[in-house]
DNA sequence: TTGAAAGCGCTAACAA
DNA sequence: TTGTTAGCGCTTTCAA
């Protein structure tokens, strides 16, 4: 008869090959001698260990190719040290640069992004959904959409969630974007300034508060001086830009200034006022972008447009970030951070 | 005197206020009356649950707020589900592409990714040496370099290694490429149909591949014919293009022709040829690129250049790293996909 | 300065 | 179909 209660080695001891896993703390312990828990402390920073134990330990680790995992730190401290960033396909050059810095900045702090890229627009909680179980130290919107239900449900886990470049307006989530309304109103001032009084906009996407915003202060301004601005949507395409432009450049009654709710849309709008239309940009037209994008500097467009100052936004960021999961309480709301007009050549001289 | 073998309840028990954690399988079992791996199978797709016990668990989940922890999972399953990718500091408008083709392609097998942004050139180890503690199922390095003793530190840590768009020699790392060589040649082969004589490259980064192989196709051709390019550095970024090309084109005998070692170089240069030299392009002078990114279309430019299929390019990726996960052993070594010459308007008509 | 031990949230083998 | 149990790799008391 077989020994009912010996089961010589546990189940669970045996590994199949091809599941072989790396090396332990237990296993550099076993090597150098020591504890489990001198190998974990070896591998901290600022811990408590003797100087030649630390050595051995390391040169076991070293021998192993040991290297401590973050999936079981993470398991104790309950911190993953990843932040996640939601962000939806775009072409707009814009976000290239903002996932460029957001990386470069929290990199530094030790922290490294996990992408969830959702749909431009439509539910992004799927997506967004799944991001809660990799138990990310932070959120970060970028332009994804966020329902109440998810953002409720972040708040009592207890997982800080900044938007940037957006704004939800009452669910009381932190926001960072730039000063759309003032750069609207700035640039509204701008082509009246210059004479402009048949006057359009071309939209992004209409649940984007960005565009939204940035509409807002234009027309606040132009109303208030008596001009009644065109519209058009362009949803942020190169194509839906350029459709907007035909649209209105055809019309019958066509703008001589166009502002684009973005560079990449103005550029689109550049290439057929100028191809199209036969007109001469900062001439027979101005036009104005949103941004300044890198195209927007490209001497080929020299775009007049209003920035967007991305590493001071993510400076924001990284700073609501942070108390918030040092837990001092609820960052400030809405960040706003004001950018400037730059002029450049798609628009008339002052003064023509 | 205290009874010295009692502790009431164990220390780690008790929890700070602050460090509140999420709820875990176990709550929601103790109020679903069933057993914590009930719940687990409840959440494993394809587990063997009865409906109504899965209900049961589903309410009660829901009631808490429960999420399953990829922390916990990741450390029994011994797989994160997380894709490390390391990419390059860098303008080229391809690498934004390829960062959302590689999140859709792994995203829909279920796949994160978590962003390694590495210095563009230098020792990118420091910042890729972490990548290992995140225990991530494969690696996928973009643009940034790896030392051979990472490489080996991947390869005994089982971690699949796909280079993109990177070409390591003799590491018998796997990669994929666009077809540089036949690229470069294809350029080549066509400008000296065009009767071009005296011709330039533009190179990238000189540890970069990518740059050698282009150039090496082109001279390889043109040397064959009897043409011997010029040659200057400008360092994948606009204003070393800039540069190269105001030196090439300020020279004693300018060449008519000009092949960027990318697209976004080969633009700095449209701008200098057009708007410092005042030359025409496309007549004066051909200027070509390489990968066909999104400004090349634009009509500004309308850039001559060579595709780099950046869908087929990740399909390629994803089926390396699949069977590499899966253990059907290493994937094919070097993948070089091919793309086709796109002629537009910044080099001359054939014919002329 | 070090080690023992408990526990983090989960999966998987096995028994019931 | 379900529960029991061990264990994944680590941090963190606490005691020595």
């Amino acid at each position: 008869m077989t020994s009912k209660k010996k089961p010589a080695i546990s189940p669970r001891k045996r590994r199949t090959r091809t599941d072989s896993r790396p090396p332990t703390a237990s296993d550099v312990a076993r090597i150098a001698g020591v504890s489990q828990s001198a190998v974990s402390r070896a591998f901290t920073a600022g811990a408590t260990v003797a100087p030649r134990t630390r050595q051995r330990i390391l040169e076991a680790a070293d021998l192993l190719g040991y290297r401590p995992s973050n999936i079981g730190r993470s398991l104790t401290t309950g911190k993953t040290r990843i932040i996640g960033l939601a962000i939806g396909y775009s072409d707009n050059s814009f976000f290239p640069s903002l996932i460029r810095e957001l990386s470069k900045a929290f990199g530094s702090l030790g922290y490294r992004l996990l992408l969830f890229y959702t749909g431009d627009d439509g539910n992004s909680d799927p997506v967004l959904a799944e991001v809660l179980n990799y138990r990310v130290d932070a959120l970060i919107l970028a332009s994804a959409f966020l329902s109440s239900d998810l953002a409720s449900e972040c708040q009592s886990a207890g997982t800080p969630v900044v938007l940037i470049n957006r704004k939800i307006d009452g669910h009381g989530v932190v926001s960072v974007t730039a000063d759309n309304i003032g750069g609207g109103r700035a640039i509204a001032q701008f082509l009246l300034a210059l004479g402009h009084k048949r006057v359009a906009f071309v939209a992004g996407i209409d649940s984007s508060s960005t565009s939204r915003d940035r509409e807002l202060g234009f027309n606040e301004l132009m109303r208030a001086r008596g001009v009644v601005p065109l519209r058009a949507a362009g949803n942020y395409t190169l194509e839906g830009a350029k459709r907007a432009a035909r649209g209105l450049l055809a019309g019958p009654d066509p703008p001589d200034a166009i502002f684009f709710a973005n560079d990449h849309m103005a550029i689109a709008g550049i290439e057929v006022a100028r191809y199209e239309f036969g007109l001469r940009v900062g001439d027979d037209i101005s036009i104005v972008g949103f941004d300044d994008a890198g195209p927007a500097r490209w001497q080929s467009y020299d775009l007049t447009t209003y920035t967007q100052p991305i590493a001071i936004m993510v400076d924001h960021v990284v700073d609501c970030v942070r108390s918030m999961i040092n837990g001092d309480g609820p960052a400030q709301e809405d960040r706003i951070v004001p950018g400037e007009l730059v002029i450049r050549s798609s628009t008339r001289r002052p003064g023509n």
